[in-house]
DNA sequence: GAAACTACTTTCCTCCAGGGAAGTGACTTT
DNA sequence: AAAGTCACTTCCCTGGAGGAAAGTAGTTTC
């Protein structure tokens, strides 16, 4: 009999499992944390903005990204009729929550350059 | 003259975006949760170990993946001269730190999923 | 001596994320 | 009427992530 997976075999586990990959596939690509950490900081900002901040990002992949983020409800878009149209994005309340995950990347990261620092000496 | 960023232009900003792309690169990848999570359930896994617990993973993947945390000092390889040579992984105490990370996002997932399903009503 | 188990590596192939550049359309300024 | 701004969309193309399968190599069991 072929030997089976034992510790990521209960319920709780696949909870956490499955939890993991639906963050991660909502925040996947290459621009996400970018853009909703510029987001966290301004809180209205119009795409030509998130152009200029978001460094290296182009139109296609900013509106592309925008409208998945509006899609899972994380970013809120309005269009407001002004001269030329302009459109704002704001994160939602319920992307705000968002804020202690990149908290918490952005401490590790600057935790793990510190320990490389370290073990270099 | 063009206009520029403001809100990312100052050092604090910036040291906090580039140790977020440094965090998401050294996560990144379809596999690098999924065995830093399992590792950090139970402590010492065999290659084969990992094979059954990360669903879904071919040998290739894995231990380019392995290599790739072994690099980061994320985890530990250890080879035992036994029978079949077999070879343990372990986190290391500095990947433990990851610990934090990984449970914020399982944490935004499960509220992520409770939030949709209370707007759905 | 054949098969099976350990831990990989190598080769080959496919798909798609993401970049560049140009186009659209509505309005404004010069 | 030409050029510019804002907010996009469309098209085309390429690199590389990642999967399947087979190969390597040492040892041990049948």
């Amino acid at each position: 009999m072929k030997k089976k997976a034992v510790l990521n075999n209960n319920a709780l586990c696949q909870t956490r499992i499955s939890a993991i990959k639906d963050t991660m596939e909502i925040l996947s690509g290459k621009w996400k944390f970018h853009i909703l950490g510029t987001l966290l900081m301004g809180d209205k900002l119009r795409f030509m903005d998130l152009l200029r901040e978001v460094e290296g990002i182009g139109t296609k992949m900013l509106s592309k990204e925008l409208q998945d983020l509006e899609m899972n409800h994380l970013v809120k878009r309005t269009v407001l009729n002004t001269k030329p149209v302009t459109v704002e994005y704001e994160i939602t309340e319920f992307g705000q929550t968002l804020g202690a995950i990149i908290d918490e990347i952005a401490k590790w990261g600057i935790a793990y350059k510190h320990a490389l620092y370290q073990k270099s000496e």
